[in-house]
DNA sequence: CACTATTCCTAGTGGGTAAGTAGAGAATAG
DNA sequence: CTATTCTCTACTTACCCACTAGGAATAGTG
């Protein structure tokens, strides 16, 4: 259950383009001035825009007043949608996907759970977009998950050894 | 979002315990039996046991007649718990808990997003115990996400490349 | 047409870690 | 005291994430 770097920094990347976006649609943003401004490997940077561009979510121009911008508005780029460019299925066991595992005898219903954990993040990623993140401001599933008394507090207890 | 090797023998092997439980509380369970019976190979499956013992969910014998078993009910064991043992924090941004994450300019509330995901799961994983996925009855958060249409269906298009 | 600035592509590399293995040592029962 | 089983330490193997290097392609500028 770990955010990769790579969709941690895409996730920012694409952030900083849709804020752009909103200021000027047709604007082009320079890869060093992302990487620079979110702090983000440059290279590394642009091997990931250049995945999103291959997924269609980006649109790039090379030369003197090259850059990258959105393909879309951001209200329309949901989180989920990246993530899946980016790390692939959003839940995943042993590399499997949830409804591919099947097991015997107890454990015969584990695969439920796994089902649902798929469920819950989408119900949470694909409420989301870009839009949403820029503004603050968050639709139903999450807006209401964040409400939790102890959302931003860490379970004690296993910090063993 | 990977369920590792780990939590999956992990969980599967409590739910073998945890059958044997039911029937006879005191009974202890070869870790040869467990191996055997869910197809783990037997060394790495001893490995998980001796977390979950240091963790305090299981307790073991050793010799002729020795063998493992859970340390209380299976309704009072929790996937959640299991998961923080085997693999850590329920989510993690770049190794980082969801609270400590900092994000400057456009990314600022991309913290939430992260939060959220953890509250979801927490919502799904701290209600599933192992006696639940023994009766394959489940409550409220995870069976109502079930009930989605799409939830053993995998989301298509980005088989890319 | 140079010249410069930018993205694009191929091909790495290093380090970490997940997954699994090997084998001796220690406990327990008969 | 022997057979059985867990315990512990160490090791291996392989993969993959995070990141890097360098040049090719593209586009504007004088």
């Amino acid at each position: 259950m770990q955010v990769s770097a790579k969709v941690d920094y895409g996730m920012r990347a694409m952030l900083f383009l849709a804020e752009s976006y909103l200021a000027d649609s047709a604007q082009l943003v320079k890869g060093d001035a992302i990487s620079k401004s979110q702090a983000i490997p440059v290279k590394f940077l642009e091997a990931i825009l250049t995945e999103l561009r291959h997924a269609g979510f980006v649109i790039s121009q090379r030369g003197a007043v090259g850059g990258y911008r959105l393909s879309r508005n951001p209200e329309q780029i949901s989180v989920a949608e990246l993530i899946r460019v980016l790390d692939g299925p959003l839940a995943a066991v042993r590399g499997q996907r949830p409804e591919n595992v099947h097991y015997e005898g107890p454990a015969e219903r584990l695969q439920d759970v796994w089902v649902g954990i798929r469920v819950a993040l989408r119900n949470v990623l694909e409420g989301v977009s870009l839009a949403d993140i820029l503004a603050g401001k968050f639709a139903e599933p999450l807006s209401e998950l964040l409400k939790a008394p102890d959302a931003y507090i860490s379970r004690p207890g296993y910090e063993s050894n």
